[in-house]
DNA sequence: TGCAGAATCACCCAAAAGGGTGACGACATC
DNA sequence: GATGTCGTCACCCTTTTGGGTGATTCTGCA
């Protein structure tokens, strides 16, 4: 239960359809046993079989709503179309997107931490200047540290280092 | 079906589990009512009510079964662990990611093809001067365009330019 | 204890980037 | 034919960025 429930548009009235539907269902297959039931009643001992007859008619229409009703919450929505089916596909995490830092990569070039802040404030658009204004440490630390972020990445400018790191997966 | 089941390793024995117990409760509840079938014979007429109340009960072991069964389903991995759990979020078309310029953010803020086409290139890590022999034009003529083009876009460094473009849908 | 890695800072210099202004030709629109 | 937009280029000047070198402090590890 991550998220509360944010259906499509006609979700809660196709459910309301469907619950009446079910009822119907139910008041007509006990309209049709009520009239097959002096038929039955005929036949002494048959009240087991007329009953299991029941539960398992009930037990099938039970699951059959369970389905409809719950087929209905996943809907994709592409561009303007709405697809209503459930999600089987396994969703490779990163497609929602909680971006984390590939570790394996950034051990791999040795890039610092602090190193590592600094790239994502330079693809944030910042200057030296305010990086530094930023961090609380003078521009020229800041010059060195992307220095030698620049030299472990290979990039030569900072939009390269900014191009780098992301298909890198360093920052987001 | 957009794809085959490839559910949690566990899945399918869950799924025999709950029919089993699914059986076990029918078979319970049969003989609890063949128990008190004597006790409601007595009472004349009362069959049609014991009948609904086997039908609604069974209708409700159907649901949950309907339910307990599709729930199993779609199986989120994140990571290493396994989440159980059905889809509910709306999965943005931008997910699957085939990228097309925001023409309306584009005409909005003036922005030329050119000064588009530049964008991309400094995105991209280019320096003007990479960008000038890309285009077989000036450096100078790089430079103009970029200029017209930070102000339109409100910013300062070709850094930030890039950040504002991919927010605003203009670059991947 | 001493060493390696990190974070920090300074200084110098060259290259790149950015701001401002002006200008010219092509093309479309009115 | 006038106007406007777009793309092109030049020149000048300031700011930013990047490269190189050297030095200091702190911390964890051998």
């Amino acid at each position: 239960m991550t998220s509360t429930q944010e259906s499509a548009p006609g979700s809660r009235r196709r459910a309301l359809r469907d619950i009446l539907l079910f009822g119907v269902c139910g008041g007509v297959l006990i309209v049709v046993l009520k009239l097959t039931e002096y038929r039955f009643l005929v036949v002494e001992y048959s009240v087991e079989i007329y009953v299991a007859l029941v539960a398992a008619l009930f037990a099938g229409l039970g699951i059959w709503l369970g389905l409809t009703l719950t087929r209905k919450k996943p809907a994709v929505i592409i561009q303007e179309k709405i697809i209503t089916e459930t999600i089987i596909k396994e969703i490779p995490a990163q497609a929602l997107d909680p971006f984390v830092v590939d570790e394996t990569r950034v051990n791999q070039l040795g890039i610092t931490t602090r190193e590592l802040e600094i790239l994502g404030l330079i693809a944030a658009g910042l200057s030296n200047r305010e990086i530094a204004g930023k961090l609380f440490v003078s521009e020229n630390t800041v010059k060195t540290h992307s220095s030698r972020l620049f030299d472990k990445l290979g990039a030569k400018r900072r939009t390269q280092a900014v191009q780098m790191g992301k298909t890198a997966r360093l920052i987001p």
